[in-house]
DNA sequence: CGCTACCTGGGT
DNA sequence: ACCCAGGTAGCG
């Protein structure tokens, strides 16, 4: 569910909406949700502080403290988060409220329960979540086909498993990787190192596109607020097998690539 | 690298 | 009654 553009989203509405304000609790409901520091000791961090800014490292969104704190949350497979009155009963799923002034909370919800939130001095942060080996972000402007190429000339492996990988390029998930390699037309079998000049030219527009349209479309998920995006869970390719290629409309394939379902087509991806 | 575990709701 | 999931860490 939470690919880049969902998470950008939520982003982007936390800057509108949460930033600045004043964090008066934090209430843990599991303790599992949170990687560090201690559970019981989490809560204790957020006294006397407000949301000074919202970012995004790959999966990672990353909120700045007052007094020099970061918060990262990563949503994973299903997770999210929900601004709401403070006086509304916590959803089962709920795993980490924070109470803002003006009694509204901001909510972190996951049904399978693998959302996980962390709070540390940034560095400290960076270190423990390995942010620094994180690859080039996708999205980033300097991100261009000479990157992608450095990024794919040197790792072994298929193609599809190395874009998701985020220590190459931080940015693609699992539906956006097979949207992409549909829209440049390359195979997602193919080792990552074979690409030619051309293929990674398109490859890197086909990227781009892909994530600054599911973005303009506010992703396919609800947002901070409850609203629901308008991108399409299945564009191209995606969770589309067997269904007719939008170009050439031979059926969709599908197998598994690195343990994850990949959808191309057969006929114009090679 | 390839595999498993994590865990629950929704789809088949 | 089964599966299976758009992510990641951790294992051999």
């Amino acid at each position: 569910m939470a690919e880049v553009p969902e998470v950008e989203i939520l982003v982007r509405d936390l800057r509108e909406a949460v930033v600045g304000r004043a964090i008066i609790g934090a209430n843990v409901l599991r303790q599992e949700a949170v990687r560090f520091p201690p559970a019981s000791e989490f809560p204790l961090l957020f006294c006397d502080r407000s949301v000074a800014g919202a970012g995004r490292r790959a999966k990672y969104i990353l909120m700045p403290l007052s007094g020099g704190l970061t918060l990262a949350v990563h949503l994973m497979l299903w997770g999210t988060l929900k601004l709401v009155p403070s006086d509304q009963a916590p959803a089962p799923e709920t795993l980490i409220v924070w109470q803002l002034d003006r009694g509204e909370d901001l909510r972190l919800l996951d049904k399978l329960g693998y959302a996980r939130a962390a709070v540390a001095p940034h560095e400290i942060l960076a270190e423990r979540l390995d942010l620094n080996s994180l690859g080039p972000e996708a999205l980033d402007p300097s991100f261009n086909a000479d990157v992608l190429a450095r990024q794919l000339r040197r790792r072994r492996g298929a193609l599809k498993s190395v874009l998701l990988n985020q220590r190459a390029l931080a940015g693609l998930g699992n539906r956006d990787a097979d949207e992409s390699l549909w829209l440049a037309g390359i195979d997602p079998r193919r080792s990552a190192a074979s690409l030619s000049h051309d293929e990674l030219e398109r490859l890197q527009t086909a990227i781009v596109k892909v994530l600054t349209e599911g973005i303009a479309l506010r992703g396919t998920q609800r947002d901070l607020f409850g609203r629901k995006g308008q991108a399409p869970h299945g564009r191209y390719v995606f969770e589309r097998t067997d269904k007719p290629c939008p170009r050439c409309a031979t059926a969709i394939a599908h197998l598994r690539i690195g343990g994850r379902n990949t959808h191309f087509c057969p006929q114009c991806q090679f």
